[in-house]
DNA sequence: TTGTACTTTATAATGATTCTAAAAAGGAGT
DNA sequence: ACTCCTTTTTAGAATCATTATAAAGTACAA
């Protein structure tokens, strides 16, 4: 099993719930922007064992506590996701509702000037809208 | 009456609700950010008339739509705005939960390299998350 | 195998936001 | 001011993503 490894060395026990959630999220050539809705989409298509939408959130959170899932911050009603987990940003597309990545490389570097004493940066995250 | 001709110029009729709006948010000092909640706690505290939770919604989403009010990207159960609309960015406390502007002076030029054929940059908006 | 802590699950609860449709108010023309 | 028509407000219901609950199931160390 390929996660198993992965899950017990984080303290979380390697469940068949998990494993699988691992296997769509994880087994594929590229990584992918996904809310909660398109996931449990995904688990039904990909095998008949339904997994309870209450699992679906614990382990979505679970893995994004543990750094193998990213939040993006964007303002829709559903939560987006993303299993790239490198340091890099999105377009967002309005009219069609996408994500697209934006990597690193292809933007300038970014630089903070301000400082908030007392506080340090934890992550940078630009979101570039587009339009027709 | 101050923002009388600034609705009737957007074509928004200038109602008392609106216009009592209106002085919650633009007759300050400085900008800043709020939540519908915050909002109608702050329009509660001005005077007694309330204002229906409906017509908050209403109002911000129309003043929004016309530019005066910005909405922030930012992953909370409630929907932030901003009623500095100028372009800039913003910080954003975990622990305190707070956001904080940063102009965009406090922040190198943005290049996005990458192009996106028939779309175009509507807006880039960067957030930096803090931590302790 | 047994005990215990962790997980899953169905379902209920929560809470922000949107919808509805009836009453109220703005505004142009008279 | 009066009328008419459109826009706006409103209370309450509806929606919908997410979280909480608590009972049943499972992993795993001893």
């Amino acid at each position: 099993m390929k996660y198993l490894k992965k899950l017990r060395n984080s303290g979380l026990r390697p469940t068949k719930q998990r494993l699988q959630i691992c296997e769509v999220l994880f087994d594929t050539e590229k990584t992918f922007h996904f809310t909660i809705n398109d996931l449990v989409k995904k688990i039904n298509k990909q095998s008949n064992n339904k997994i309870s939408l209450a699992t679906v959130y614990n382990t979505v959170h679970a893995f994004e506590k543990k750094g193998y899932l990213k939040q993006i911050p964007i303002n829709s009603s559903q939560t987006y996701f993303d299993t790239n987990i490198s340091d890099h940003h999105h377009f967002y597309d309005l009219k069609e509702e996408k994500l697209i990545d934006l990597d690193n490389s292809d933007i300038g570097p970014i630089n903070i000037l301000k400082k908030i004493s007392g506080k340090k940066i934890k992550s940078v995250e630009v979101l570039v809208k587009l339009e027709d």
